[in-house]
RNA sequence: GGUCUGGUAGUUCAGUUGGUUAGAAUAUCUGCCUGUCACGCAGGGGGUCGCGGGUUCGAGUCCCGUCCAGACCGCCA
């Protein structure tokens, strides 16, 4: 036996037993007359003591060989302290060392293993194991156990179960680039893994298995950010003989567990807006409704004076910025620069100062009176002491520029409360995108979701105005889950891929197994999928990912501690029957 | 594919207009220290300034290229 006790459980109850520890070596403070030894292992530290007066002096002496993140194994009698520790757990006693042996010594690590290390991403993610250590990745690792744990609980408890479906696929046309595995055995031929398990929970529900769940890895090929990962991990669910509403209810009953279990948070309302509303007042199908600063359109109120800049745009919108009047000149010119960035690509920006006696002073005094400035107040709802800040030019950018620099005002002036939580149902998103690259519709969610039934007749003539059975769970203004209600009949499904230009040799020979499917009693079904690796980081208050994930990749998609991906030799490649072309 | 920021001691960073032997903190090593817990005190070692080229009497500093890292845009059904 290693250990009879952790190093986090030792209390005063405990003075005068003979225990045995393993772990750590976090700290040694060498006083001379006495050493201090802090031994850390996953529950906690507790304090080990060497004393000239009581410990032998052989072991005095190995004691002051010990370097950090040496692994040992002491036993001793536990002591109360003499000075004690009110800010640890077990800082009302210590282990009076009796014996204690190396398990295995540690070279000096490259960075210190503490809450606020000295080591930046790079080196902490080169030694990943090591930081693992440290307590805000360790909590971490714990916290994203506790929350599947609570999703399994929630899901088991409705009558889901978890199944597995193959990591080895087929790669398709649609939607992000598939990672692709050769097939030895298969000369010439890939597997691809799986973007999400669609098709199969599908197949499932075509199955009888009625309501399933699985939390499952995907994979997606495509560049990466601080909350995307080549794979990641989602919470994949379907049902059978479900409608919109029904799925709406079940996952709202989810999260609404989630944030009381895990955040002890009871989540008050639990709205829903239509995609055409989020992108009218939010400029974005992501709101995130914590705080105000709603888009006022000013078209009307703007339009058709003398400023061409405005007459010219096809929409003029703007936000209100709280008791944004106190921003000095100096702050709106960066805002402004802020917005021309490359990055967010507006040619300017127009502000109303909101003054405390009623008046407006803008940056465009030139074209507008107060009566006029006073509507824009009105369309914006701001109030005295606010800034307003105006965009213009075309609808869909417009729209994206405002909506960033919504996000980033709210940043900066701390709106963006990581322990409120207000979570929003996003409804009735189209069906179909245009577009400009291949010149076609391309679905927007994906080529399996349902079409409202009351449009179907309109699939082909008006394409682009129908809406979709499809809907995104946001929260915080993270899209944290996705889903709609599925195609479940042959004929619809093979409409839908002729809209999306596949010919029907093609439908059949990327989705015939679903077609088939679909004729042999397939039920009415829908479902939905949840980011984990997101929905984890929010529940936690971050915005990056990367702590929640044990070996995440870096920016570029490798892992820089196993340095993958990394070449494979000639006869591997032989074996494969794969050549490089590294020219073209 | 693109934009921006960064790369200097093991680590995190500072380094002014281009000018003496490139600094700080921390880590590490040595010695001292009768209750430490961010221990303290004294001292020591530690540098291909990412890499390549250029400008210059002189480059950590300016220019060009390149590699790496991070954030973002495109992309992510």
């Amino acid at each position: 036996m290693y250990r009879s006790h952790t190093c986090g459980e030792l209390r005063a109850s405990h003075i005068s037993e003979m225990v045995t520890l393993a772990g750590w070596v976090q700290k040694t403070r060498d006083k001379g007359f006495m050493i201090w030894v802090d031994l850390r292992d996953r529950y906690g530290i507790t304090q080990l003591i060497f004393d000239e007066e009581r410990t032998p002096s052989e072991i005095m002496e190995k004691a002051r060989e010990l370097g950090r993140e040496f692994v040992i194994q002491v036993s001793g009698e536990v002591i109360e302290r003499e000075s004690k520790n009110p800010n640890m757990t077990t800082g009302e006693v210590e282990i009076l060392v009796k014996d204690f042996q190396v398990l295995n010594a540690s070279l000096t690590p490259p960075f210190t293993i503490e809450n606020a290390t000295d080591g930046g991403e790079d080196i902490r993610m080169k030694y990943r194991y090591l930081d693992i250590r440290r307590n805000p990745v360790k909590e971490s690792l714990v916290f994203r156990h506790q929350v599947a744990m609570e999703v399994r609980n929630y899901l088991s408890k409705e009558g889901f179960i978890e199944v597995e479906t193959p990591y080895l696929i087929k790669s398709t046309p649609e939607g992000a680039r598939d990672f692709v595995v050769p097939s030895r055995m298969n000369e010439g031929q890939f597997y691809a893994l799986p973007q999400s398990p669609q098709t199969f929970k599908q197949l499932l529900m075509v199955g009888g298995m009625d309501k399933y769940f699985q939390i499952v890895k995907c994979f997606r090929d495509e560049d990466l950010r601080a909350d995307r990962q080549p794979e990641f991990t989602q919470i994949d669910c379907e049902m059978a003989f479900v409608e919109q509403e029904d799925i709406l209810q079940t996952f709202e009953g989810l999260t609404k567990y989630l944030l009381k279990s895990i955040k002890d948070v009871d989540v008050a309302r639990f709205p829903r807006m239509t995609y055409d509303e989020a992108m009218r007042t939010y400029g974005n199908d992501k709101p995130d409704i914590r705080f105000g600063m709603k888009f006022g359109e000013l078209n009307a109120v703007a339009q058709h004076k003398d400023f061409n800049v405005f007459n010219q745009a096809e929409l003029v919108v703007g936000i209100a910025v709280p008791n944004g009047n106190s921003f000095t000149r100096k702050e709106i010119d960066k805002l402004i620069d802020w917005v021309k960035r490359p990055q967010i690509g507006a040619k300017g920006m127009v502000y109303v100062r909101c003054n405390e006696d009623g008046s407006y002073k803008s940056s465009v005094d030139k074209f507008y009176d107060q009566e006029d400035l006073t509507n824009w107040a009105k369309a914006t709802n701001a109030q005295a002491g606010d800034l307003i800040l105006v965009l213009s030019g075309n609808t869909g950018e417009t729209r994206a520029q405002l909506s960033a620099l919504r996000m980033e005002l709210a940043e900066r002036l701390g709106l963006r409360n990581p322990e409120e939580f207000a979570p929003l149902w996003v409804i009735d998103f189209p069906l179909l995108e245009w577009d400009e690259d291949t010149n076609r519709y391309h679905a927007m969610h994906h080529p399996f979701t349902a079409p409202k039934p009351e449009q179907l007749g309109q699939l082909e003539s008006n394409p682009g105005e129908i809406k979709a059975n499809a809907y995104d769970l946001v929260l915080n203004g993270n899209e944290i889950g996705g889903g709609s209600i599925r195609i479940h009949d042959k004929g619809i499904q093979a409409r839908m891929f002729d809209l999306l230009g596949f010919t029907p040799e093609e439908a059949k020979a990327q989705f015939g197994f679903l077609m088939d499917a679909f004729q042999y009693g397939a039920p009415p079904h829908g479902g939905i999928a949840f980011g984990f690796d997101r929905l984890v980081a929010i529940l936690g208050g971050q915005e990056t990912i990367r702590d929640f994930i044990a070996f995440p990749k870096n920016n570029s998609g490798r892992d820089v501690m196993i340095d993958a991906p990394a070449v494979i030799d000639d006869e591997q490649l032989k074996e494969l029957h794969l050549k490089l072309d590294l020219e073209a």
